[in-house]
DNA sequence: AGATATTTGTTCGTATGTATT
DNA sequence: TAATACATACGAACAAATATC
């Protein structure tokens, strides 16, 4: 046994103790790939090479790239010159895929913003004095969107979703990778919760002016280098939103039960 | 209906503009299983009603099947009785899928450090008080690995792993699944990353006492529902332990390169 | 314990679609 | 336009696994 280090992360758990062919002619796919260190855009054998190679069928073989795929992990086109390509994964996918964990395992606003009131302020703690004018300016365009009450629900519903927009934009400029993906999966999850999306779609009077407010001074503590202030600022955003969206998750749900008797009486409290 | 919500999650990115069919009936496929609300264990139709169904030939439904079964939303029993079941996506496989976003976007010690400091404070910050007794001593146990020196480089490996499994326990005690997932998350990225193990096969005087007086110290404050204090062990905890790490680093690289020899990298210069 | 029925798993041959040249 | 090189899809057959009688 030389003192080597064992291989690279990349396979898949032994969640099931016996894998089906195409499922370890993924893994051997995969492996061979990660083996000759080939980057996005590289093309992998052609479909009858690789039958060849693993000595499988074409259907087998087929059923493997179909699961490296939905991985996104490859990327298959037609035609000459077309095959399977490597491909880095998205954020989108990577997003879509973990979704899919939550689906079962459920979570709360209260589950989401625990998370989001350490990360956010962790994250433009790191950010002050770090953004240059073009990032600065692409966030107070963003701004923009919410500057002024919405004269519909549909531009209230906008508008929550811009006020999400600035945060995963902030997190966008953010040079490590975790705290990226961390703050905008997040940020996801409370565009597609269903909880939120009721809440999305009423006004409420305080959210709008309270997160522009602190909005715009995060923006300026960001400019300054101030890194104090930033964190701060964004730390008591964030609490005043969780207080927000967990007040209205109550008046939702009150709501959605009181509307299992009685058919919708477009009652809009406050 | 209604003026309704629209559909929960759980649908694909438009990654791709254009699906291929094996994609789109996968797609319709977990709609069809989210609109029923299926549950984990509950059976999908036979392959051969699917194929009626969706007007596809055996092997294309087959690849369908396959894509769910690598987002780990099904599985797949063959015999009578058997065939393709809802099944609750594991935080194993989870892990893994994310892990593949992360293997293009690389990620270093400091970028996972800066993110357990933020988080491993929150965990314990909420644990505090809350664990039974059974818990607690769950997380002694797994103390005991690392009370005294290691006599071997294997048993310094164990022991740091070990040291993780601590912290992994703890974020598994978390009822928050966000927190508990990404707690965890960062973890297998740290046994799991190239330049961690290298550092984790050497011998490092300070980490084992460091580690275990600070995890004591916590247990103390965890059982006496003291959240600050819980809260600002971990913050130390955490803050030494990323120094330590990032100063091994550069050791560890220091040595990669001066044995000259491997090829940097991974990469095969032709 | 053994036979049988059911259901997925795998293979092969062929035809079609698509993009390059 | 035609030829080429590749993936994509279909259908029929056979193999393997596993529950039930």
């Amino acid at each position: 046994m030389d003192p080597d280090i064992p291989p690279p992360v990349t396979t898949l758990p032994a969640d099931a103790p016996r894998l089906s062919r195409p499922q370890r002619a993924a893994a051997a796919i995969k492996d061979w790939v990660v083996e000759r260190g080939m980057r996005p855009g590289d093309r992998l054998p052609a479909e009858a090479e690789l039958m060849e190679h693993f000595s499988m069928a074409k259907g087998t073989i087929r059923e493997a790239l179909r699961v490296l795929e939905a991985q996104g992990l490859i990327r298959t086109r037609t035609g000459p010159g077309g095959g399977a390509f490597v491909n880095e994964v998205s954020e989108a996918r990577a997003r879509a895929l973990l979704g899919n964990y939550f689906y079962f395992n459920e979570i709360s606003i209260g589950d989401i913003y625990e998370l989001r009131r350490v990360l956010e302020p962790a994250l433009v703690s790191q950010l002050a004095g770090q953004l240059d004018a073009g990032q600065l300016a692409q966030l107070e365009n963003v701004m923009m969107a919410y500057e002024r009450p919405a004269k519909t629900i549909e531009e209230a519903e906008r508008q929550r979703h811009a006020e999400l927009d600035f945060h995963a934009l902030l997190a966008e400029f953010s040079p490590n990778p975790l705290m990226r993906f961390q703050v905008r999966f997040l940020i996801s999850l409370l565009k597609d919760l269903t909880v939120c999306r009721r809440i999305y779609r009423r006004e409420i009077p305080g959210l709008r002016r309270s997160g522009r407010d602190y909005q715009s001074r995060l923006l300026l503590a960001l400019r300054a280098g101030d890194e104090k202030s930033a964190r701060a600022i964004m730390r008591a955003h964030m609490h005043t939103a969780q207080a927000i969206m967990e007040q209205q998750e109550v008046v939702v749900l009150r709501q959605f039960l009181s509307d299992a008797e009685s058919p919708p009486g477009g009652r809009t409290p406050e």
